[in-house]
DNA sequence: ACCGTACGTGAGAATGATTCTTGTTGCAAC
DNA sequence: GTTGCAACAAGAATCATTCTCACGTACGGT
């Protein structure tokens, strides 16, 4: 297996937000971060421990959650058995959004256009004047067949 | 508990659309559309089970299964603890979104401007002709805090 | 440098939402 | 009325995730 370091500015960025948090970057999730970030598209633990397999389950898990709690990687909203997780957006400086296979299951990242953007942060600002909600974040799934399955 | 009958137009719909998977719309199918029709956000397992304590938890997951495949419900994408379900869009005629509380976990729904959704519908094309991807159905969730948690 | 404390670790047990199994009931068609 | 098949309810089984616990390891104060 191919282990390329993390570049050293990455590594400071991170080892920031888990500091805010009273936490440290351990080996265990130096290598979680590596995995995520050379898939280029979100992980399952399964996968993730595939791909190292230095890796124990149950420490994945925990690390796992610590780094999202530190804003470092993001768990996916899904509906199959698995979660899938990813490196936070403004970690990797590519803001994202997903197309889900509804027959296979796979999860892969793709950008959109600025126009698609804006028009969600309208309706964003939209809502907080309607109904108080405030927006954080936003979420868009693009929901069918992947070239292999069509 | 007050239980409103589903319009007779309604019934008829989702009764069609079982059949075409050689299905019946049973008491206890009909009480979870009742019910979910009632509450107009999504619901789980539990809430459902709370509003109608006739309904027996093990069929409330296979009904629900079976009218999911029917394409009458919608199962959503969600990493709580709980799924969480809801009538399909074209039962109902209403095509909306979520904003979902990051902070109490509820769900709202909402409907965006007809420039978002053609913004989505503009992206989807484009991702067709550049990757292969047939989309069939969209999400967009607005996820931060709701005016109770804010 | 030396501890003490607190955090991190990994193996396995526990949890709990969901699914499966089993035996029963009820409708439909002949 | 009887045969066949879907639907039913209750509880057991499954399995992703979380918790427990005993051990290891790094940092801070001295």
């Amino acid at each position: 297996m191919k282990r390329e370091a993390l570049t050293v500015e990455l590594r400071k960025r991170i080892e920031g937000r888990l500091a805010e948090h009273g936490q440290r970057l351990t080996p265990g999730r130096t290598s979680l971060v590596r995995v995520l970030a050379a898939a280029r598209r979100p992980l399952t633990i399964p996968e993730l421990v595939d791909r190292d397999h230095t890796l124990a389950v149950s420490s994945v898990y925990r690390n796992l959650t610590a780094l999202e709690a530190a804003g470092v990687v993001r768990r996916l909203l899904t509906d199959g058995e698995f979660a899938y997780y990813e490196l936070a957006d403004d970690l990797t400086g590519r803001h994202h959004h997903h197309v889900v296979c509804s027959n296979c299951g796979t999860i892969d990242d793709v950008e959109v256009s600025p126009r698609l953007e804006q028009s969600v942060v309208e309706t964003a600002n939209e809502l907080a004047r309607r109904i108080g909600f405030r927006t954080e974040r936003h979420l868009i799934d693009l929901v069918g067949l992947c070239n292999r399955c069509v």
